[in-house]
DNA sequence: CATGAATGAGACTTCATTCAT
DNA sequence: GATGAATGAAGTCTCATTCAT
């Protein structure tokens, strides 16, 4: 019994350290960019040795997929507090920053995403992680569905049904992320988002109460 | 004279292996992802020395920079046949598809472009290139802006000035490319390209006739 | 305890074997010329991987430059041995035996100085290594105008200052070594480094006596 | 008849442009270092492709090398004018400057030097170009030494013959050059040719009659 | 458990030299 | 004679991964 629980405990100390190897890979990402994310710096970063890493994650893609994993799952926890707003446009508005965070703090996980994803042959992911990853973002989709499926929001969608909206939702948040957000066109081109989220949302929902 | 003609020839031969180059490039970038794309395996897929590559490239970032001034200048010469187009749904619509195409046939520019624009040091990209680049956007987002600048677009773009309509064109059009085309969420999840964008098309501008 | 001891083992065990790798470094300059001491060599010589170098040098640069200091260190350690020397005659003497050893066994040492100090750009030496360089030249220098400023050596030396030698005896030491241990003049014309150096110390210091 | 005549012509043009390569080399070697002396640079500077450079010159080797014998002609034919000087303190000045001359304009020679007649095994210099090198540097040093069995000399080189004299001289004025003239020491520390060698000129020369 | 030395492959790049035209 | 495209070897350096300790 009392080996198990040294186990156990064991067990949530690896767990333990196993995150704040990945925090520690996030923070590298974020000050940097993902080719700097190299075992070695995260080893050095972390006060670890090289192979120590080896012991809290099977290969880098599997650090990388980690990372991914555990922010997708911020993410949804984070949209799954806005359930209770009412109004179509605000969830919206909130969505959006939501994902603006994500991207904002962990900006460049569409390239671990694509970079994750593209590959074939040995180099690549594992059928398990890919469906881990599926599965995740799979959660992220089902909750925009939800909140598409609203009665409130079907007066300004008409006839599209909520599965089909949520490719849109989607893509328009990634993509004003990515164009607002990212250096080149964001800063050069002074795009903001903000200014962007809210002027689509007059687009969507307020237009017509205008006309 | 007739050494003249040689001459030009000379000249449009280099040109011409130079653009055999630039396509194998895109095919590698296209069929994988940046990483593989490497000096050595271009020279591998053109069948010559890693040295040759050099001949027509100063380094591997003028060859990416090539890539990608190259592709969009295409978008932009697509762009400018939509001019004659009077319907901005149709408009929009067209531009999406235009888009699609720079994005499908050699779809990873966005790394490209984050590949040469974030990074900072040496490896970075010359301030002279980078204006090219900033040009080259530049005349596309004009484009943009004098398309969401039509009488007919007002009616439903309401207050917001055209200067503002570009940011969050763009941003949609790439996201939606990014999100329906990449294999991931695109073939994971059924989104379809044309779908979102026609359903964000009835959104915009068929909904104000509906109410 | 036991465990700083280690520690401590290993930094002396990784602190010799950059020795054995700098004298490996050595042996190639001084068996073939600066050109042929390259990463490359080096680790073959050493039964090494190329990347296993970097383990303990941070760059050609600073092994180069290791090279270097270690060895005026070396020549600066053993002049400071004759400063209980009385007669001058004997002191250059000396000092020129330990310059030709220093020159002897690391023979080519001026190539690295001039390949480290004559490149500007990148691939230049660090402001900082300059430094440390500058200041072990300087170190020399001082000591040898110290043994200029003795009383016994302005019998010879008349009017000329103390700080004006240093040039002088640091470039004919230099100048001979060159000239009489290289292989082409000195083999080739029968150049003998003691003999021009006792020529010269007679020439100055023996024949105010004889006139 | 006629045709010889052509061939004289065609030998004496080729003669030319083989100096007119030289002269381009030399200066490329003046202006940058020796790692700049490429062929690929000395044909762009030169006009012409690089396979024309071997048209020439049988390899870089050669090229280096009769860049190398040229200027010791040149050394050694400024030196022949010193002929007539009677003032033996006077000689060495002009020698010294002579020297200077060939140092600074062909400055880094020595490299050349070195790197030509150093290599062992198949990249190394052939056996008759090594001869003629040897035999343009005896030429010098037998310059040297005659200049030495001046009778005005002996008063101040007492017992030393001639020929023991050769490699003093040689090497003195070569190590001036380097030490004060090279970027390093000469720059860094305030060392200066004239100054050098004025004293000592003065330390064997005029000392004598001081005491 | 953990270390970190070492590997081996591969990245970009340069350059002397050759050869078909 | 001359061109310049192409090669092939070599250069410096990085990095994921392994393994003896």
């Amino acid at each position: 019994m009392t080996v198990k629980v040294f186990d156990e405990l064991k067990i949530k100390e690896k767990e333990n350290r196993k995150l704040i190897i990945l925090q520690i890979a996030e923070e590298i990402l974020h000050e940097n960019c993902i080719e700097d994310v190299t075992i070695r710096n995260v080893a050095l970063k972390a006060g670890l040795s090289t192979g120590a890493i080896y012991m809290y994650f099977a290969s880098k893609e599997e650090l990388l997929l980690s990372m991914l994993i555990k922010n997708l799952k911020t993410l949804h926890s984070e949209l799954e507090t806005l359930k209770e707003i009412d109004d179509p446009a605000k969830v919206l508005k909130a969505m959006a920053l939501a994902y603006r965070n994500y991207f904002i703090n962990y900006g460049k996980y569409i390239d671990i995403f694509r970079h994750l994803t593209d590959k074939e042959g040995p180099e690549a992911i594992g059928q398990d992680h890919k469906e881990e990853l599926h599965n995740t973002v799979g959660s992220i989709l089902k909750f925009i569905e939800e909140m598409a499926a609203g009665e409130e929001i079907k007066k300004y969608t008409g006839g599209i049904p909520p599965g089909r909206l949520v490719p849109m939702v989607w893509s328009i948040v990634q993509g004003v992320s990515q164009v607002t957000l990212s250096t080149t066109s964001g800063k050069a081109f002074g795009f903001d988002f903000d200014q962007v989220i809210d002027d689509f949302i007059d687009l969507v929902f307020l237009k017509p109460k205008k006309i």
